[in-house]
DNA sequence: ACGTTCATGTAAGCAGTTACATGATTGT
DNA sequence: ACAATCATGTAACTGCTTACATGAACGT
């Protein structure tokens, strides 16, 4: 059901299912993706539905295109998505679920290179976000701030992204130093 | 595939399917939740595998029940996946890519009540996950450095939960705070 | 008698992934 | 000639949700 509204939300600029798979993997893509498989169907039943429109294109390099454009309902139907309110569908996170049962493999130790490795993961994300935010600042006039709206709340989506991870980053920091004292306290007692 | 080792890993203690279901919505269920139709074909699975192996015992009140104990394999199984370290499978968050596309509305106001409404719903799962860490801080001895591993992991997530929770809910009010603004601005050059 | 909780399942359908099929154009 | 990129799709499968079917025990 998603998937719909964010093709309808990238379509404010026509283009190909092609396109729009390759603005995932740039932008969007922190938090959401689709295979090209699963964006095709999606538009051929946005068109059907009325909400777009299809013209076949010749390619500058390569076979025909077929480019999409929103309707006037397909940009109703966004901004009626939008405005109903944040989506709050329920999170899976497996990693999280790891932790949770951590304590029944037995070795601390396995636990604590689970959280030394999950840092890094973390962190070389984190270290995406912020060479992304240094790019933004350097090459956007009014960045942040006086940026226009359709990149001003993009923008968001990066702000919160560095605060979390830096978030997650310090709390397996924790868990580490943690996990150390809890290995130190059980070879004390033994 | 993870339901599997969850599942594996709630049964530190034999279970029924039933069992199972009522364990998610008190403590896992805050980033994982199934189904008891997805939970009994998964469990059947498990047993087919070896994983698992159940037996039938009465209720003492209600029909019959299948309770699931788990093999030296499924014990295996288990320690495998926490050993092979975090499955970061991509997450999919709807909301934010409203907020990726929120520019498009047209509308400041709608954005602004869309990031009053998030910080709300955000805040009440605070004060929820608060109140279960006062309960634990009162009723649990050793809270919570000295907790036994099977508790002591679990209160990690819940640990995570409460910065995640309070970054995005000081996320969305300099949102709300930044949106502010940029209506002053636009009302301000009209 | 009737509703609730306990208890186990099946069936239909949707969302998403992986694998496969097809073919044009460009560069080496 | 061959590989890479461009471009659009279909088919099979997995994971999960919603809806349905069945029935025992308990309280009112």
């Amino acid at each position: 059901m998603s998937l719909r509204n964010i093709l309808l939300g990238m379509l404010s600029q026509p283009a190909s299912g092609y396109d729009l798979k390759q603005s995932f993997g740039e932008s969007l893509g922190h938090f959401w993706d689709a295979e090209l498989s699963q964006i095709y169907p999606t538009l051929k039943r946005l068109e059907d539905d009325g909400l777009l429109r299809s013209k076949r294109e010749p390619s500058e390099k390569g076979p025909e295109r077929k480019v999409y454009r929103r309707t006037a309902a397909g940009t109703r139907g966004l901004k009626a998505w939008l405005a109903a309110g944040a989506e709050r569908s329920g999170e899976r996170l497996t990693w999280l679920a790891q932790v949770w049962f951590l304590g029944q493999q037995g070795d601390l130790g396995v636990a604590l290179s689970f959280f030394e490795r999950l840092r890094d993961s973390f962190a070389a994300d984190l270290a995406g976000l912020r060479a992304i935010e240094e790019r933004m600042r350097e090459e956007e006039p009014g960045y942040p701030d006086a940026l226009p709206d359709e990149m001003f709340f993009p923008h968001l989506t990066l702000d919160l992204g560095l605060h979390k991870l830096a978030a997650k980053v310090a709390w397996c920091e924790r868990c580490v130093v943690r996990i150390e004292a809890r290995m130190a306290a059980a070879t004390a007692s033994a």
